[in-house]
DNA sequence: CCACAACCTGACCAAACGGTCAACCAGAAT
DNA sequence: ATTCTGGTTGACCGTTTGGTCAGGTTGTGG
């Protein structure tokens, strides 16, 4: 027996595993889609042979369902900035920088999410009617909270969050489009400062808050 | 021989099966991606067998390069309205109305647009580098010249047109997101107008031209 | 050292895929 | 009426797909 707290070898094996398919998986999801992407590439990709990934993962759909719930994971911990501000400035202030941190840092899961939810979400639906209304009905009311305290302007809250969500995301999904038009070089340190003081200065001096 | 002006009753046919194609297949594009997308579920939501499909589109990605191309010219269309404007707010105004009524009666195109870009535009990389880069450069000196008139705020004009491409367009990417959020159902006439005047209000006047 | 459980994988399979084709049908021109 | 071009389609084909499985290997607990 290994010393408690430590995981056996067979424990490390299948973590690191499913990490190895997880991450492969993301980014084969990301560029081909649901429908395009075959457990083959994603094999390929993890270093690993076809069988071994339905040892971890029995069906395709489950390896599928398990990257997006990553991925939801990631957003939801990033819409925790939104919460402990005091006003719109500082909390959706650090909110599009975590999301903008994130469409950066994370391109293929947001590319993934978009796919999903373009077709329909036929994975995650029950997230969307749970987890991310209550998110959503829970920020609304902060954001009328900062309305009714006049710190910013009275805008409708529902099409704000819809806007900080499409400008964001924007970045990661419309990546390669951004890239294109930026001479086909990815965007550089400066130019990502330059993205983020863009979108937050056009949107919190459009809610009346810069 | 017919009557000049008029079409003969075999072209007719064929710019009607074409067109019973193409929209089957936009349709099918966009739920399914391009990988999910098959020529059998295709040719049923457009009444016809398969084979019929093969006749007038050589392969898949012949009939898919032509919804893509479809979409392009609807979406070139719409950003004519951005031209022969005197200024942001009714130039930028006029364009996201054009662009959010495209989303909300386009928008199986605008997903498989964002498909196609998401996937690394593998089909529309050179329209991306020609038409796109070139329409792009012209709005930005316009933007430019509307900002040296102190019509509007000295904002980045690339980061402005990803925001305006993002907002309208996510209307009909993530419809599904905004339809569950709005308790399942898609936003109704009073609604969509609300979108609108959100999405412009707080555009233009993040741009200091409200 | 042994036995057991977990891990690994080459070879395989049925189903579904994009695409082909020969035979057939329907308007239009002569 | 006949010919001819263009439209139509059921049946078929090679390939690829997601998924299975028997048999082998390896780490673990007793």
């Amino acid at each position: 027996m290994a010393e408690p707290g430590r995981q056996t070898r067979k424990h490390e094996i299948r973590r690191e595993n499913q990490k190895l398919i997880l991450s492969a998986a993301e980014k084969v999801f990301a560029e081909a889609g649901f429908g395009g992407a075959t457990m083959q590439l994603i094999a390929e990709r993890a270093g690993l042979p076809k069988a071994n990934l339905h040892y971890y993962f029995p069906t395709k759909e489950a390896l599928y369902r398990e990257v997006v719930q990553n991925i939801f994971q990631i957003w939801l911990q990033a819409a925790a900035v939104f919460d402990a501000a005091p006003g719109p400035v500082e909390g959706i202030g650090a909110y599009i920088d975590a999301k903008m941190e994130i469409s950066r840092r994370h391109p293929e899961g947001s590319k993934v999410w978009a796919s999903e939810v373009m077709h329909g979400s036929p994975v995650i639906q029950d997230y969307l009617e749970t987890t991310l209304r209550d998110w959503t009905t829970g920020r609304i009311t902060v954001i009328q909270r900062w309305i009714g305290a006049g710190l910013m302007a009275p805008v409708n809250p529902r099409h704000l969050l819809y806007m900080l969500w499409a400008t964001t995301q924007h970045y990661a999904d419309f990546g390669h489009q951004i890239e294109t038009l930026n001479g086909g070089k990815a965007l550089s340190d400066r130019q990502w400062r330059e993205a983020k003081a863009s979108v937050k200065g056009i949107i919190l001096r459009g809610i009346g808050a810069g």
